[in-house]
DNA sequence: GAGTGGTCTAGACCACGTT
DNA sequence: ACGTGGTCTAGACCACTCG
């Protein structure tokens, strides 16, 4: 029913953090165990956690502190994302898109499953995706996510992913949809989505409107 | 002297499973232990490492399973990074690098130290870096570094990392450097690195070429 | 019911930094 | 000498899955 103790902790320690200076030592794994009655390796589980997740720091044998949260130097706004399916259709000859045959592991003329969408945040275009599974190893639930408009980010979370970036200008099939004049760069984003198992599962390819938000790299 | 016990643990784990298939199940942490002669919870350390690293992953309370460590479906290559200095400078207005300034936290006046470099694999121009850094937060231990063609990954590692991305022609000083074109796309890396306690520590813009190897991702 | 991973305990020893 | 984090032990109970 009730969280995990070391979950509870993190959060015990996340509103500690709060009141305290960057910088300023917090409590020794010893006493955060005495003064809430617990073990000394629950303690340390949740600020090991909070570590990877930079809520802390440790440093060496001297003790662990409050990290400084300090503000990204570009622009980040609020963002509501909306996507907009362009089309889903199945392709019987993808040797056009071989880097989706390859990231999914499938042979010239097996049938790809494709699925392309807008990205909107009100009536600004932020990307359009396009997304292609093999349909031999898709399952029918996973079907039923990718056509209601799937958020890729649960995926992500559970499996492994790997991206390549690309500039180039904007395609001319998708300058109108971004907004974009015919000559402007763009970045292309080829990702590979894997199933935490290692299966190949998804082939992603973005485009990003450059004139919004900029493209960010996780920390 | 030798290293710790979960360590030995992991590379014993990894031999094991570049012995046995994709998804067949390791031993589990009870077997591990018994047969290697240690506590569960050193063997459970080693295997929660190997799988946040890629090589394992576990299946709710069915067990621990071999990962299909799968290739990338984009192009990469063996790459001897070189690094010729362009130059190296100090700024005393840096109001037209302001996202610089306000990476590292300085006022408008304040001073920069600045170093440009180019990064080759053999005569092929990689990328061009520029490296910012407020001189009055940087040890002249570190300056050392710089000066020395200092290697960024190892920096990045004990701290953190904030970038942006953004797609643009590439800029007229460096389209000779980076043997371009005047009307090439590239990616432009803007990033913040902190130090492991969150203060801001360097500045980097980065130009990549993009007819060599793509701009990849991690994990 | 047997086995699995997930959590938790109450101790222990070590290397290292500060005082 | 003392306190810190880093490692390690030998147990324990739980919820869950599978045969």
């Amino acid at each position: 029913m009730s969280s995990p103790k070391y979950v509870q902790v993190m959060n015990y320690l996340k509103e500690e953090c709060a009141k305290k200076e960057p910088h300023s030592p917090i409590a020794s794994e010893r006493e955060i165990a005495q003064t809430l009655g617990i073990s000394r390796m629950t303690a340390r589980h949740a600020i090991e956690e909070l570590c990877s997740q930079g809520y802390l720091y440790r440093e060496g044998n001297k003790g662990t502190f409050v990290a400084q949260r300090s503000k990204a130097s570009f622009p980040t706004k609020e963002i509501n994302e909306r996507r907009r399916l362009l089309f889903f259709d199945s392709i019987y000859d993808a040797s056009n898109i071989k880097e989706a045959l390859a990231a999914l592991n499938q042979q010239p003329h097996d049938k790809l499953i494709r699925l392309v969408r807008l990205v909107l945040d009100e009536d600004t275009p932020l990307r359009v995706e396009e997304i292609y599974a093999a349909e031999i190893d898709v399952s029918d639930e996973e079907l039923g996510k990718l056509n209601a408009f799937l958020i890729l980010e649960p995926l992500k979370e559970n499996g492994r992913v790997k991206a390549a970036l690309y500039p180039q200008m904007v395609p001319a099939k998708y300058a109108r949809l971004l907004k974009l004049k015919q000559d402007m760069p763009v970045i292309r984003k080829d990702e590979q989505i894997m199933r935490a198992d290692g299966r190949p599962f998804l082939f992603v390819r973005t485009f990003y409107n450059p004139n919004t938000q900029p493209y960010i790299l996780a920390d």
